[in-house]
RNA sequence: GUGGGCGUAGCUCAGUUGGUAGAGCCCUGGAUUGUGAUUCCAGUUGUCGUGGGUUCGAGUCCCAUCGUCCACCCCA
């Protein structure tokens, strides 16, 4: 039988690397429950035209890297890949910002197809902060300081804050105009991409990397020639408030993000060592999204970051997490031991709720079951054979101290853990 | 979607001008008949990514294909 390939950029997270994933995830909940930002879950799969309408249907995003498939009733849904449009959408549902402000966050898998490389897969996992209702720029100032909270929870020190605004949809329209206007100018210098994007994204060739370009793009007019004076003054706030609190960034007016929807703010954090895919989180406002998906004009505002980025940053960085250890391997020789050794796990358990024990399955001698109490990183094995099981009692021996081990009687078993555990929490 | 590197045991890899597959780690058992990091001994594990072709003979050469990695592109 041949076996079933897994599907292409789409990874299995085994348990060797899930602690990581774990600590990842739990810091940055902790940092977002502390702000007072509250879990939302939506789904998997949106109408296509949801992300048509609020990323644009002429990104690449969206025009050739979602999983767009027909439902059995000829319904056009798509695989989200990303999912600021779906938190959008259950506020819209559930009237979430109907005079009212909400601080949301999200974790969870998105799908591109795109081609896999390093920090680039098409099952990718954001975790993704959302806030509705707030005009000012405090929020934004919240938002990235929230973040930058995170770099230094999580013990990262290799990332860098770029920050850009892009104006009203007014003012990001006329200068797009402008835009256009200039570098069809220069038509003669683009190759077939780069006219390609001045059609559908002018703004983004000012992000381009091709050196033929350079030149053109360093005289092209800047954005912040255009922007109107609400946007300069909400710019010109947050940069104060994020110098109040010693937030360290860098304004790049190239910073164009690729989805439609953002307005005014927008910033990313990279970093130098993680190669080609160096944006760990990126966001920005999105203050017409929501009457734009039919709701109420509502000003709003997030960010996502990438796990899978987050988790090779931390790698380079040479962050160790070290893995969840039990506290106690049972080990079991002998049939009247296995059967002891069971009901001792099931006592262990119930008057130690918490605890984190391993029983020892499969047999083996005794050479073999304490190689793997060793492996498994326990404190100490509980050993169970004829001698002990004769007597009513367990050998507790020590795994990570020269201490002796010692018989302790089944009935004194659990009181001696929680003994244990007060002198080396 | 475009380009380049790589695909040999669960893992890391060796395999010389084509001659019928190896090491280390891991795992299992033993030396040590009731005790874990060492040492020693023994043992298990392979459609050599897949399909064609050249050849008396292909892991080794050729073609295709799939996978993977990196870059472009895109973005978290």
């Amino acid at each position: 039988m041949s076996r079933i390939q897994p599907i292409r950029g789409m990874n299995d997270i085994l348990p060797e690397e899930s602690h990581v994933w774990q600590y990842v995830e739990d810091a940055i909940r902790g940092v977002l429950e502390n702000h007072g930002y509250r879990e939302i879950r939506v789904p998997v799969v949106e109408s296509t035209d949801l992300f048509a309408r609020s990323i644009g249907a002429a990104t690449d995003i969206v025009s050739k890297e979602m999983y767009t498939f027909e439902d059995r009733n000829g319904a056009s849904l798509s695989l989200r890949p990303e999912a600021t449009a779906g938190c959008v959408r259950a506020a819209l549902t559930h009237g979430l910002t109907y005079n009212q402000t909400q601080r949301l966050w999200y974790a969870g898998p998105m799908f591109r197809h795109e081609r896999p490389q390093k920090g680039r897969y098409r099952q990718f996992y954001q975790i993704g902060a959302e806030a509705y209702g707030f005009e000012g720029p405090d929020i934004d100032a919240e938002l990235i300081a929230m973040s930058a909270r995170m770099w230094a929870r999580l013990g990262i020190r290799h990332a860098r804050l770029q920050l850009n605004s892009l104006g009203t949809t007014e003012a990001r329209a006329a200068y797009r105009d402008v835009l256009v206007e200039y570098f069809n100018d220069h038509r003669g210098k683009l190759d077939a991409e780069a006219l390609k994007r001045l059609e559908l994204n002018p703004l983004r060739l000012l992000d381009s990397k091709d050196p033929e370009l350079a030149p053109v793009i360093a005289v092209a007019p800047g954005l912040h020639d255009y922007l109107d004076a609400e946007s300069r003054d909400h710019f010109a706030r947050l940069r104060e408030l994020l110098d109040d609190v010693g937030i360290g960034y860098e304004v790049n007016p190239r910073l164009v993000r690729g989805l439609d929807y953002y307005s005014r703010t927008v910033f990313e954090w990279v970093t130098d060592r993680l190669g080609a895919q160096d944006a760990i989180c990126s966001g920005g406002r999105y203050d017409a999204l929501v009457e734009q998906l039919g709701g109420r004009p509502t000003p709003a505002i997030g960010w996502a970051l990438g796990v899978e980025r987050l988790i090779a940053l931390l790698a380079e960085e040479g962050v160790d997490v070290t893995p969840r250890a039990p506290e106690a391997y049972l080990v079991r020789v002998g049939e009247k031991a296995e059967r002891a050794g069971f009901r001792l796990s099931a006592q262990l358990r119930d008057a130690l709720p918490d605890i984190d024990l391993v029983l020892h399955c499969g047999g083996g001698s005794f050479k073999s079951q304490l190689k793997k109490a060793d492996r498994s990183g326990a404190r100490f094995a509980l050993i169970l054979g004829d001698d002990e099981v004769a007597n009513e009692s367990a050998t507790l021996k020590p795994l990570r101290t020269d201490e002796p081990q010692r018989p302790i009687p089944w009935s004194a078993l659990a009181d001696e853990l929680k003994t244990l555990r007060r002198h080396n929490p």
